[in-house]
DNA sequence: TAGATTGTTAATCGATTAACAATC
DNA sequence: TAGATTGTTAATCGATTAACAATC
């Protein structure tokens, strides 16, 4: 879904690699997309991929996705496709978000455990520095390679790690209170996985998971 | 984002309850949006919401949030705002997913865990009817109130709990052969868990979940 | 009444798409 | 060469928004 903002003017190609104009959101949007399907791909082994194979799995039009690309420079070549390596690297490169960040992870419980041992966060730079949890017990132990903290030295590991997310997986009751103690402590943008409408400054950007409405919104398709 | 698609005429309001036209993606996708917020809302005890601050949870402009609702009747009341459950109700009668719904799990991991104790699935209507596992060391025992299951049973409890949703909570490795499964059964909407990338047949939905994405995607428009 | 918020219009802007020359 | 696929144009269509009368 476009969510109305700020169009993008066309983009200088060669101002010496400093980003001229903010993307659109639907074109970031667009563009993360593909990063995901290029992310499997290259993971399956594959080499090159053509748009319409991109088409196919992030349901964007295929020549939506050649102009998208097409905007920041000639990455394809005819007859063949796109070099998945490379246009991994040039999304990122275009995205600005090829570095690693630091992200803290709240709740040690099936949730926060699932999300320390994948691979989902860490595939696309996202390293996981610190887990909190609110029990007691659970302080200490050991999840995902991390040594699960007390939320008490939240500010001070945000400053010495560099955290820049916050991962809520904690129940909703416990969900306001964190996101207030994160964005006291400087973090600005907040992954929610709990089920609660989180208030927070304006600069704060929440972005809330739910799955169940995504199944709702494919199941609307399916039924109609 | 917008994934092109068939567009959205005029509604027929007045069409003795018979859906006239299909939503266009755009509406169907906003409109979910809505309601997760709504559901939320319900939940902290709101009796009524104004189109602002739906537009400010949603990040929607509050005149498109006025504009998709008024072309499906007068649900608001001027000065005051939107009835939270009322407007619920609209929307789940106007995406016709108001029901209940059966879905089977895959994957009595940590993940699956996760799914099966939360509510996420059930306050939407979706119920997990069986949850299933290749380990047979895990067959048996309970996970959120339901028995673990051979996947070799798949086929036969697809037909006699009605299950439309399969969800992959399971390795990558073990996704494409499940989904396989599933298609064979009958399901025709995937929901996957897994970093994989799924080939099923067109007329089967997939989606896949991508948080690391979604935080990229928010990251960019923090540091830009 | 006064303030707030909806419902709706009209104008603009961006997204989408078909089509095709270029070229690998 | 023949087939495939990109890069790009031009036209259309839908989304977005400001503005404001209606009305609770």
């Amino acid at each position: 879904m476009t969510i109305g903002e700020v169009a993008a003017p066309p983009v200088d190609r060669h101002k010496d690699g400093v980003h001229a104009e903010r993307l659109s959101l639907g074109v970031a949007a667009r563009l993360s997309r593909y990063l995901q399907v290029l992310t499997q791909a290259r993971k399956m082994g594959r080499e090159t991929i053509s748009s319409q194979e991109l088409s196919d799995y992030t349901h964007v039009n295929s020549t939506q996705i050649r102009r998208d690309l097409s905007g920041f420079g000639k990455f394809g070549k005819r007859g063949v496709g796109y070099n998945v390596e490379a246009l991994i690297l040039q999304i990122r490169r275009i995205l600005q978000t090829g570095g690693q960040h630091n992200i803290a992870l709240f709740g040690a419980g099936h949730l926060g455990k699932a999300i320390a041992s994948s691979e989902i966060f860490a595939d696309h730079g996202f390293n996981v520095v610190a887990i909190f949890d609110a029990d007691v017990r659970k302080i200490g132990s050991r999840v995902g390679g991390q040594r699960v903290r007390d939320i008490a030295d939240l500010g001070q590991v945000v400053g010495e790690e560099g955290v820049v997310v916050g991962v809520l997986a904690v129940p909703a009751s416990a969900a306001q209170e964190l996101a207030d103690a994160l964005v006291a402590a400087g973090v600005r943008i907040i992954f929610n996985y709990s089920d609660t409408l989180l208030q927070v400054p304006s600069d704060v950007t929440v972005h809330t998971s739910s799955p169940a409405i995504d199944l709702l919104h494919a199941l609307y398709f399916y039924l109609s």
